[in-house]
DNA sequence: AGATCCATGTAAGACGTTACATGATTTG
DNA sequence: CAAATCATGTAACGTCTTACATGGATCT
């Protein structure tokens, strides 16, 4: 379970914060690129957190800027989170609009495949820039250091390979009008000579 | 957007299949281990994209098995699925709650840390052989080839980065009762020292 | 004065999972 | 005959995103 809740909790450890500090945190603080969350869940789960005694609010209201609120993990709540990541690890989800895309370059224009490849690598270094950066002024923790390094040579093992295969990719693509050689997503050795017929 | 629907017509692009065959090729076929979805959102989406036109539905009951329906792509469908795979590409999304938990090895007990460590290599080595074996078993296709290299060559960096830093995971690790260190997760550099005050 | 950032929240809706309900067929 | 696999579907529920509503503060 890695839901928004167990996100705030975790980016209050050790720390006191506000919803807008915490999405802040997650656009381009540690977790920069990694994962991230919209108010509209930020908010809700803060709620529901102080409900369940999970975390402490202190308003700031006052001077300078409006009502701001924050948050502070209680004892329960880090008890709390430090048991729920102890507990079962689910799986991972990796979703890739681009991967899925390319299964089928066979049936797209070759410029699409082209441009989809184009912005798939600025995607990836922009990315990569950004571990990068912040992983410079972070202070280094063995975790923090594993996380970054992870994103670090996984993108850059997926920007090489993208790079080595972009060429076959494009070759594949289809031009113009070609007949579009479809050629179904087989489950493995389809058995079958496509010339059968009886 | 790679919802259902598109997960279904990509699984009918040249083939003909059923709602239950469209859930073995995803857990077995082509796209093992990179994408899933289960009955409850496969069932739903087929019907509507019936309902749409974009695919067309033949039952096959009769002889042994019950009642099988088996959907082929429409002109209509295959045109929305092309036209949809050309338009924009959404952004990526990975979460791993291994990699979550990780940020806190410092406030986890080191068994706890270590056991961690063991089930992802083992996840991610047994994702690796599942991806080189279905490779090997299927008709080579640019797109596909890009693909299951893709997986490869990320999760072999993956795992050999966390071969290479489990040891300092599990050094910064909490044993038994050590007062945890509980450090922050920072947002770049956090300029005040704790001293501070006034 | 207008844009942008800070700051919080709500409501509607999309999307998906789990669990349930059902039943035939194949295999050990 | 029991267990697994084939096969389809529904209902409840959880979770998150988008868009909206609101308002002060800061910067240009």
């Amino acid at each position: 379970m890695i839901d928004v809740r167990m996100l705030c909790l975790g980016a209050l450890m050790g720390r006191e914060a506000s919803g807008y500090d915490i999405k802040k945190e997650l656009e381009r603080g540690s977790s920069a690129g990694l994962i991230d969350a919209s108010f509209g869940s930020i908010y809700p789960a803060l709620a529901r957190l102080a409900e369940e005694g999970f975390i402490a609010a202190r308003s700031e209201g006052g001077r300078g800027r409006g009502d701001k609120k924050l948050y502070t993990l209680t004892p329960d709540g880090e008890a709390f989170f430090l048991r729920t990541l102890s507990g079962p690890v689910p799986d991972e989800k990796y979703r890739s609009p681009f991967l899925f895309a390319m299964l089928f370059t066979s049936c797209l224009p070759r410029e699409r495949v082209r441009a989809m490849i184009d912005r798939q690598i600025a995607a990836w270094e922009d990315k990569l820039a950004a571990v990068d950066e912040t992983s410079a002024a972070m202070p280094p923790s063995a975790g923090l250091n594993f996380v970054r390094g992870f994103a670090d040579v996984t993108l850059r093992a997926g920007l090489d390979h993208l790079r080595r295969h972009r060429a076959a990719l494009e070759a594949a693509a289809k031009v113009s009008d070609t007949p579009a050689p479809v050629r179904p997503l087989t489950e493995a050795v389809p058995t079958e000579p496509a010339v059968a017929a009886e």
